[in-house]
DNA sequence: GTCTATAACCCGATAGAC
DNA sequence: GTCTATCGGGTTATAGAC
């Protein structure tokens, strides 16, 4: 890994550990290994930096959750996938994190990919669930786009309930009332099954 | 109002803004138009001011969010009422936001107020599902503090997918499906009142 | 591309007069 | 309680040799 690869890598971290504004420079440095004159050689500005961090994060969690929402198979078995992948709920959402910058908060730029990642990922909830009312798997109570903000907010939201609490059970317990409601709304012959 | 007072509603107000790590004691001397050696007078450290403006910040939420859920009345309207209190989205959660603030979220004393509101809010949530479970107004199908873990991360939820897509439509559409998920479950005898 | 040295500024905090 | 002056150190960034 070259340069310019571990000092984006050791950006993503520390936004992750700590965010965008409250790391220096010299954070980055230390922890890539990187000198003052690279770095700046090859992002003029920690701003630089820091876009080329928030593509890399966003770009990956897009990527991993797309995957696991668009994969073959049944629709409602993919919905319980991404809703049980394993997380780190103490650590926070990388992507969701960056909307609480504030410095990225203020720069429309910084913000976009973040934005982007959202919708991404809410498209997908939308399309599998839509699967999922078109096979009769699911009531058509609710349509397929709430369900899908649904999913994102209590993810989002679990995040923040467990780092308050320092404890990662209000996020299990947002995810099992979410599990239990999509049950809930499951069809009886899927039941049966 | 004193100068003790002006400091705390300046950092309060910054805090919401910025976050505490972000926000300068020159930024609170600014906006208070209290001078550096009253600052120090009161607050030996901004540490020490941050937590009084955390208190301030808590409590005023904890108060207001309590009162709506422990009203007298019919609780189904006041989860309703809860849910459809007045907010604003593209400026986050006073307390929420604290979660992801790189100083607070390291610090467990500045981190323990922000866990009681949401516990205590938790709680009031809880007790007013309940009650409506009890008049069977809702269906026990889902208990009333996996509805209440559901309200609360979907609130601050909400908040996150409205400041990255600067539109307040994601928060809308999550609260929107959730009062239409409360709704199914009411009773139909409910529903024919 | 990478290095060291340095700039200009702001940070949180302290000192001590009034 | 409030004021001005100042400290030591960290910040983002630049300069210029190699």
């Amino acid at each position: 890994m070259n340069s310019k690869e571990r000092m984006i890598e050791a950006m993503s971290d520390l936004m992750w550990e700590q965010g965008f504004a409250a790391t220096t420079p010299r954070e980055v440095r230390e922890r890539s290994g990187v000198g003052q004159g690279s770095m700046y050689h090859h992002f003029p500005t920690k701003r630089d930096l820091g876009m080329a961090a928030i593509e890399s994060i966003t770009s990956d969690l897009m990527d991993r959750s797309v995957a696991l929402l668009e994969a073959a198979g049944d629709p409602l078995d993919r919905l319980n996938n991404y809703l049980s992948a394993p997380r780190e709920p103490l650590k926070g959402c990388k992507a969701g994190r960056l909307t609480q910058d504030p410095v990225v908060a203020r720069d429309p730029e910084m913000l976009a990919p973040v934005a982007r990642v959202f919708d991404r990922i809410t498209e997908a909830a939308t399309n599998t669930v839509q699967e999922a009312i078109d096979r009769h798997q699911l009531k058509p109570d609710l349509d397929a786009a709430s369900w899908a903000r649904l999913i994102v907010t209590t993810l989002q939201g679990g995040y923040v309930l467990a780092i308050a609490a320092q404890d990662r059970a209000p996020y299990d317990e947002a995810f099992a009332a979410l599990r239990r409601l999509v049950q809930l709304s499951t069809t009886s012959e899927e039941h049966s099954k």
